[in-house]
DNA sequence: ATTGCAAATGCGAATCATTCCCATTTGCAA
DNA sequence: TTGCAAATGGGAATGATTCGCATTTGCAAT
């Protein structure tokens, strides 16, 4: 099961071997292989979509290895891992600032929404457990007005 | 790996039966017991949970009766599915509430936080986007103050 | 360049939660 | 009491993810 991040394209791509070397990452042709597919793709990837595009670029890299990379990469910041309930976790490059979505249950499209309404009270929850905030997740999920006006039509 | 979901007792508990056949579901004794359970239960319990916890009272259901059984429960709103990501899927008695948790990244161990800090916004970007809400997920992540002090050990 | 070694990889096996299959049993409406 | 759909038991299957371990590879120091 795949989930869906719609994010704009960044810019002024690094390469992945750079973002490797400045993560103080060992640069393997794995690794770079799967920066650039993140890169290339449009939102986000689960492992295993990752391992067939790979299959498909005649680089048949082992399952484990990506996510075993996908993990390293999410360590140290390249990348990031979404888990959300139900389905398999997607990995995305991890966007300079970040931003919160609003997600159609129905289509699956999303509105990313400006600010964090839950950055300080992270933290404020965060010292009061003795906790290291390392970040948080928050998605909001309903039915956009096309689908609401889809299912009236019914 | 379970979860924690701390919720004040209900005072007037109905029987298990009463509350399956006024939901229109056969009154079979494993619903009963499951029903039982989770009204003794301090909070929400994992399917593998509420198993052990019948095999302890001499009552071995299937594995699989529980999950169909939790699954009808839920269907007719008699019970509430909890599948946060990172651990099994959680169930409790519905009505009591949600909550969101704070997790370690390390351990996977979690905090059950009270309050909910994001419902009002949800509504509120819900009604600006003409979204209906239906639901939400906010997690904050952090290294627990074990692994910190774990870590500086090595 | 060469070397040494920790880190990374490959592949298959293991795990774990959950679901599926299907033969048997059971609740309940008639 | 009966008939039948629904529920159950138990085991097998699934699917995502992780683990073990032998092999290979980056890369820092010679």
């Amino acid at each position: 099961m795949s989930c869906y991040h719609d994010h704009s394209h960044e810019e002024h791509r690094h390469s992945p071997g750079k973002l490797l070397k400045e993560a103080g990452l060992k640069v393997t042709k794995q690794r770079m292989a799967i920066l650039a597919i993140l890169q290339e793709a449009a939102g986000s990837m689960t492992a295993d979509e990752i391992y067939l595009t790979l299959k498909q670029q005649d680089q048949s890299f082992g399952l484990s290895t990506v996510y075993r990379a996908l993990t390293s990469l999410e360590e140290h910041e390249l990348v990031t891992r979404s888990d959300l309930p139900g389905s398999s976790q997607c990995f995305f490059l991890k966007a300079t600032g970040h931003r919160h979505r609003l997600v159609c249950v129905r289509c699956k499209r999303s509105v990313l929404l400006d600010g964090c309404p839950v950055e300080q009270f992270a933290a404020q929850v965060g010292s009061e457990y003795g906790f290291t905030i390392t970040g948080h997740s928050f998605e909001i999920f309903g039915i956009c007005p096309d689908c609401q006006a889809e299912a009236e039509h019914v």
